[in-house]
DNA sequence: CAACTATATACATATATGCGCATATAACGT
DNA sequence: ACGTTATATGCGCATATATGTATATAGTTG
């Protein structure tokens, strides 16, 4: 975990990503792959929030929010702000909606052709 | 997994996904998580290539390769072409570039801020 | 049909990870 | 100092998943 070698290099199409690289792509993914996590990115989409309402909003244990929340910190996808006894969670990557999105779309061209399947289109 | 409610709505910033919707999205995001599937998605960036080549160019093993080929296959990732003895596998889904793209470019950015904290700056 | 090649799958295993529960830490008020 | 609130962490468990080895299937050629 020292040196990152040739990170600032875009994926596929131009030269192929080092092992390292990878590693810290698919992680970034990882990151990603948690309905819980995704929760709390979209419950934190309209703004900051503290621990307390984000447990309220997705409905799971403090416990629970509280290593998310960590996880996606670690991650550099949420800033941190404390305020008294408080800490208050924010956006700090918004490229995490641009993903989404595009995943999003990308789901929904899918599904509109499997439904053409049973449309008979 | 018959009916997928609404799904072709955009994440985040509008309406928030349900619950299935943030599954399948997870689920995406878990299926570009693995560095070996990425390599094999990098790889078959240049064009379509059968599973013995995508064997020699990853340095996995037959059988892990034809298992990851599999999962992004059935993640609608991947096409899969069967010539003769051969089976051919090509990009299904060029999003992932864009997706790839976007998550180099955000690590590139915090691995320079990191540099950057050791410069002084 | 038999041998051979390319790909897929079954099984076992090691590792990772999400979660609940309990507890620890931190900050505030009295 | 004590109690209270907000957040974080330790521990155990259940589950998922990536991988290697071996084997099965599909297709070709003799």
């Amino acid at each position: 975990m020292s040196s990152l070698s040739l990170l600032p290099c875009l994926l596929m199409k131009s030269s192929p990503l080092s092992d390292e690289a990878l590693e810290l792509v698919a992680h970034r993914f990882a990151v990603l792959a948690e309905p819980m996590r995704l929760r709390l990115l979209q419950s934190l989409s309209a703004g900051e929030k503290n621990v307390h309402t984000l447990v309220d909003l997705t409905g799971g244990t403090q416990a629970n929010v509280s290593r998310h929340l960590q996880t996606l910190t670690a991650a550099h996808l949420l800033k941190r702000r404390k305020e008294g006894l408080q800490v208050f969670y924010a956006i700090a990557d918004p490229t995490i909606f641009k993903l989404c999105d595009l995943v999003c779309g990308s789901l929904a061209k899918e599904h509109a052709a499997q439904a053409g399947v049973f449309r008979g289109g």
